[in-house]
DNA sequence: CGCATTTGACCTGCGC
DNA sequence: GCGCAGGTCAAATGCG
């Protein structure tokens, strides 16, 4: 909210970008390409040590859309795009490769290898894993919050989520997962099944809230907004340890049941 | 009663 | 060293 003059700069400058502009100026050492993973991938592969590529190649493709691998050009081109609004926003992930998610308060510094998929309210709601939400924060830039959850099926399940809502397309929500799960993906949606209690608004929950909020707006100026936009995206760290991709069907099985609009490596 | 959500406080990393 | 921002904790509260 304090920062809605920056936000109006980014936007005025970055157009119509595919990025959404949350992600090209909130964070200078974040990657994200529309639809790009795979032709982005070759530098992980290189940089990842004792990688195959395949390896990889199996844990993102849930990710992509299948018909829209584009060609290196075009990366290249979004590549500069991405330059041009922000210089350091294409960063190596060299650097970071070896990062070990360290659980609280652990090497902010490691962490920027997460998995950042773009998802629509209909994907979040795709989420056949439970989580328990255990935080928000307000984002510096960002007028909508970020979210904050965890795995809950299963207790010591170091799973970690971020949700956090575009700010350019508020129907979008960037969700940030970090670290894998120890345990199968559950049958059941949560432990709640059975309940009224949703995890995730519905796109029409989520309009419906903003209308709420719109309207509270006008009757007093600001105050929680936050609320409303529940489900934020954020951008989490993935962790490139050796548990990496034990986990990968995990991931695949969540990823593919929603239409991802994006996804990127930061 | 058990689990989820909310929210302020706290901790840590980072930039200046 | 200090302040800021991101991430997590935990008490209070709500809901089924």
């Amino acid at each position: 909210m304090e920062d809605w003059s920056l936000q109006a700069i980014v936007r005025g400058s970055s157009g119509d970008m595919d990025m959404d502009g949350h992600d090209s100026f909130l964070t200078s050492d974040h990657q994200l390409f529309d639809h790009n993973l795979g032709a982005s991938f070759p530098d992980i592969f290189e940089s990842f040590p004792g990688s195959s590529g395949d390896e990889l190649e199996e844990f993102y493709k849930p990710f992509y859309p299948a018909t829209s691998l584009p060609d290196q050009t075009s990366v290249e081109s979004q590549l500069q795009n991405a330059d041009q609004s922000d210089q350091s926003s294409v960063t190596s992930p060299v650097a970071t490769i070896n990062a070990v998610y360290t659980p609280k308060y652990k090497k902010r510094k490691n962490q920027h290898k997460r998995v950042v998929i773009q998802v629509s309210a209909e994907g979040l709601s795709s989420d056949m894993w439970a989580w328990r939400k255990y935080g928000q924060k307000p984002i510096k830039g960002s007028p909508y919050p970020r979210s904050y959850y965890r795995c809950s099926s299963s207790k010591g399940c170091l799973a970690r989520k971020q949700v956090e809502q575009s700010c350019t397309d508020p129907g979008i929500f960037i969700i940030t997962y970090t670290a894998e799960h120890s345990h199968s993906q559950p049958t059941r949606r949560n432990s709640l099944a059975g309940t009224v209690r949703q995890k995730f608004p519905s796109l029409k929950q989520a309009e419906k809230s903003q209308q709420q909020q719109q309207s509270e707006m006008e009757t007093k100026p600001r105050i929680k907004v936050e609320e409303k936009e529940k489900e934020k995206l954020s951008s989490d760290d993935f962790v490139f340890n050796e548990d990496f991709f034990s986990g990968l069907e995990e991931f695949d099985e969540f990823a593919q049941p929603f239409p991802v609009r994006h996804c990127s490596w930061v």
